[in-house]
RNA sequence: GCGAGAGUGGCGGAAUGGCAGACGCACUAGACUUAGGAUCUAGCGGGUAACCGUGCGGGUUCAAAUCCCGCCUCUCGCACCA
């Protein structure tokens, strides 16, 4: 056998192979478990990256283990295609968007085929196609119809770069800048499509029953900023009521001044004349500092007496309002109760503009606390003092009791409060799924009928940012007549997020543009769902990976599925960096191209390579001498399965049985390694096989147990470079398809030693080995220990206190 | 500031209470060769050695990279959250 291991002819033989067979067509099989596994779905920005291959081929390798074990696997590709970059290349290049999109959807799913994956391309959806986006838009219409949707206005952010506006999850970091182009967002008033996304905000907390990274949940937690306290009406001097939310009702004696946000309605109604100038300044000053950048946290806190007082309703005190920016409108009421003594922020607040502090807790240990003393607050939970009926409420039930008390008195009650805001789905842009509602002056918002579906996008629109949809300027679209009274009528001209196409796509792919009155097949839906085994990155945790999840709970409420959380277990893959540790990018010119990569060292070697090299999870900078590192081994394994050795005279018993042990423990290893997602200790095991494979080799090959070892070595390949493993199992002479077997299934008996070399400790320092029957007794093994040379001399004059034998492992001996 | 995760050879990493450094890269020496950036063989944490070594300092244990306490550093997420 003189030839050499080349990828590239057996790579394009075999993938030519399976697709004129359908090998990985995946159809409905009661007989059969079935294994949904998924990984997000590519942005077909018109060339694969590495990333992609990070994410993607260790994902279908294990889809293509748990094919081998024995489930009926559907793993789906698609491309999510509406979104921002198609329509600024087309602005830039004058290609439209959907030319833009649909050219790259073409070559992006050769370069997704080269990977040699066990994608069902039957399957796939492209979810700027109407037949995909007639049921974005029937979700729409359901999520109206239970009055999820609304629509308000309201204060938005807006990216003055993407011409529109965003979604909080959308805008990012301290400076609030655009998830996409990093530009900083500005506020604008605008009349916008929401969905009550805050209405799930509870079950979105309740991650039981699902297997996901603690990661993922922890930042989900953190986003939804669930805080439980009470909601307290006060009131105006003159009797206007406003409420406030705090965390700390126990602290309600101690409250000295009010604060509204600049934005809060009532700062208008209440401004005293003579304060009226000094207030519109201070709110001139505080939209203007919203527009431009905000400032760092730990900026001093400002703010402007409004000349009005509120009155306490637990002791009738009347207290000065303020307003001040460090109190946020989007979050709680937009007002709240000031206690300086027990808040850092209010203290501070207070020291600099002269204001009363009030000590209402007193911590443990200490004596009386004197204000004028302070020099920070006090936000420890205590026993309550100074505070009327109250006083004298110990700390651990102070904030039950004072809940109790407001309720009595009908000022207030327990609350719950969450950072979460409602998703902003309007955007001001073209290449997106158009919101299927017609404004009609006599019957007002209404829905368009489910069976004028889908409202299509023009495709003659001019594309410009404006800030305004383009669908705007396009009087084709805009002028319409009312599905309900018939006359002269406007569309609604802003399309959805994107997130909405992909919020639900992992049922599109049951029956990709499904015509039934459903938005997939029912009988689909019964055998696959849910997903099973979700991978992708961890970047989409509050955004994609909460609106999926609300999107199932939705479903289920309408009915359509049955079940609480749409995908089961979840994994994310890290990030590879460049050589230089750098984020790969064009002007850094660090960027791996996959497509060289399988043109020099073929697909599975750089799939063997990105599993191999890193923790899948963290990822790291990429090394070009890792993966010629993987390419030599792949060329190794070639040679060993395949090469011509002479067989011996006769077998050489032992060196058969070590071998079949080290098989038997490789595929314990495979197995454990495969199923928690340890690619890169998955491959190192199957290099240790190899290794020991090539030196047993001239003394077994002929044998049984050679064989054994030849054939289940590459069902284990089988997963990471699905190529070479078909065509060195087509060499053996076995019947296609290597994708078709069984994983090989280890037997503990074969696996297990005969023999272990236990280390021996003095005083738990090693200081010499040696090897024993792995059945030999404790007793023996003391013997044995005792009478050895190194172990007489260290112990020789003094007294073995203790001798501790730890089967299998070590043998440690304590001497003084 | 709050929350989460991580610190092990020159590098990626292995080992979750029991012989630290599996596997690979890089490196060194040798073999084959006209030649080698191919291939094969051997070596490869530090130290001449006794010994010392898993971010630092304590602790628990016969035994700690692993468990506990305190610190340091880095990465990520959130951030005036009332």
């Amino acid at each position: 056998m003189k030839e050499k291991y080349s990828p590239g002819q057996i790579e394009e033989k075999w993938q030519k192979r399976w697709e004129e067979t359908k090998l990985y067509e995946s159809k409905i099989d009661p007989a059969r478990p079935k294994h949904y596994a998924l990984t997000m779905l590519p942005y077909p920005s018109g060339d694969l990256h590495i990333g992609h291959w990070y994410a993607i081929t260790p994902s279908d390798a294990h889809a293509r283990y748990m094919r081998m074990k024995g489930y009926n696997v559907l793993f789906p590709m698609g491309f999510d295609a509406f979104g921002l970059p198609a329509e600024n290349a087309a602005i830039k290049r004058g290609i439209h968007p959907a030319e833009w999109t649909l050219k790259n959807v073409e070559r992006m799913r050769q370069q997704l085929k080269s990977m040699g994956a066990i994608f069902d391309w039957n399957r796939e959806v492209v979810t700027c196609l109407p037949d995909y986006y007639r049921w974005t838009q029937w979700f729409f219409l359901k999520f109206y119809e239970k009055g999820i949707a609304y629509r308000k206005y309201a204060p938005v952010d807006f990216c003055p770069s993407c011409n529109t506006t965003l979604a909080r999850e959308q805008v990012w970091g301290e400076d609030r800048h655009c998830e996409r182009c990093n530009t900083p967002v500005i506020k604008k008033e605008l009349n916008q499509w929401f969905f009550k996304i805050t209405d799930y905000a509870e079950e979105l907390l309740d991650f039981s029953g699902i297997d996901w990274p603690e990661r993922v949940k922890t930042m989900q937690e953190n986003w939804i900023g669930k805080s439980e306290g009470a909601e307290v009406t006060f009131k105006t001097e003159s009797g206007e009521p406003f409420v406030i939310f705090t965390t700390r009702p126990d602290t309600l004696w101690g409250v000295t001044f009010m604060v509204l946000a600049p934005e809060h309605p009532l700062v208008d109604k209440i401004t005293a004349p003579e304060q009226r100038q000094a207030i519109e300044a201070y709110r001139f000053e505080a939209s203007r500092q919203t527009e431009i950048e905000r400032l760092a946290t730990d900026k001093e806190k400002t703010g402007v007496f409004t000349g009005a007082y509120a009155i306490n309703p637990v002791n009738g005190e009347k207290i000065p309002i303020w307003v001040a920016d460090y109190v946020m409108m989007g979050y709680g009421t937009g007002a709240i109760m000031a206690v300086p003594a027990h808040d850092q922020r209010d203290f501070e607040f207070a020291r600099k503009y002269g204001l009363e502090i009030k000590v209402v807790i007193q911590p443990e240990g200490v004596g009386p606390i004197a204000p004028e003393e302070m020099t920070e607050a006090l936000p420890a939970l205590g026993t309550m003092i100074n505070s009327g009926p109250l006083t004298g409420t110990p700390g651990d039930q102070s904030l039950k009791k004072a809940i109790e008390y407001v309720e009595s008195l009908g000022v207030g009650k327990a609350a719950v409060n969450y950072r979460l805001r409602d998703w902003l789905i309007s955007r001001q842009r073209y290449w997106g799924a158009p919101i299927p509602i017609v404004y009609c002056p006599d019957c007002g918002t209404v829905p368009v009928p489910y069976e004028d579906l889908p409202v299509l996008l023009p495709e003659d629109a001019e594309f410009l940012p404006t800030g305004e949809s383009p669908l705007k300027y396009h009087d084709g679209f805009r002028k319409t007549t009312c599905p309900k009274c018939g006359g002269p009528a406007e569309r609604e001209t802003d399309t959805m997020d994107t997130f909405m196409c992909s919020s639900w796509y992992q049922y599109g792919y049951l029956s990709p543009y499904y015509q039934g009155d459903t938005p997939f097949d029912p009988r689909e839906g019964a055998y696959w769902l849910p997903v099973d085994q979700y991978t992708g990155g961890v970047e989409h945790a509050c955004m994609h990976l909460i609106y999926t999840r609300f999107f199932t709970k939705v479903m289920r409420d309408l009915g359509l599925v049955d079940f609480d959380e749409p995908m089961l277990s979840l994994r994310n893959q890290g990030i590879i960096l460049g050589e230089d540790s750098e984020k790969m990018s064009k002007s850094r010119g660090n960027v791996v191209a996959p497509d060289d990569l399988v043109a020099d060292y073929g697909a599975d070697a750089v799939r063997a390579y990105l599993m191999f090299g890193w923790r899948w999870e963290q990822g790291g900078p990429w090394d070009s001498r890792g993966v010629e590192g993987v390419f030599r081994f792949l060329h190794r394994v070639w040679e060993l399965i395949l090469g011509d050795v002479e067989a011996p005279a006769t077998v050489d018993a032992t060196v058969e049985r070590a071998l079949r042990r080290k098989v038997h423990q490789t595929i314990k290893k495979a197995t454990v390694d495969l199923e928690s997602f340890n690619f890169n200790t998955y491959i190192a095991a199957l290099m240790e096989l190899s290794n020991t494979m090539t030196k047993a080799k001239p003394q077994v090959v002929g044998s049984e147990g050679w064989r054994e070892a030849q054939r289940c070595f590459t069902l284990m390949l089988a997963p990471a470079c699905p190529h070479l493993a078909e065509e060195l199992w087509e060499r053996m002479g076995y019947a296609y398809s290597v994708h078709n077997q069984a994983w090989p299934v280890y037997n503990p008996e074969l696996a297990a030693e005969d023999s272990v070399e236990l280390g021996i400790q003095i005083n738990g320092k090693i200081k010499d080995r040696i090897a024993v029957a792995v059945d030999t007794p404790e007793d023996e093994i003391r013997q044995l220990v005792l009478a050895r040379p190194s172990v007489q001399e260290a112990i020789q004059g003094k007294e073995v206190q203790k001798l501790i034998v730890v089967p299998g492992r070590i043998v440690n001996l304590v001497v003084r």
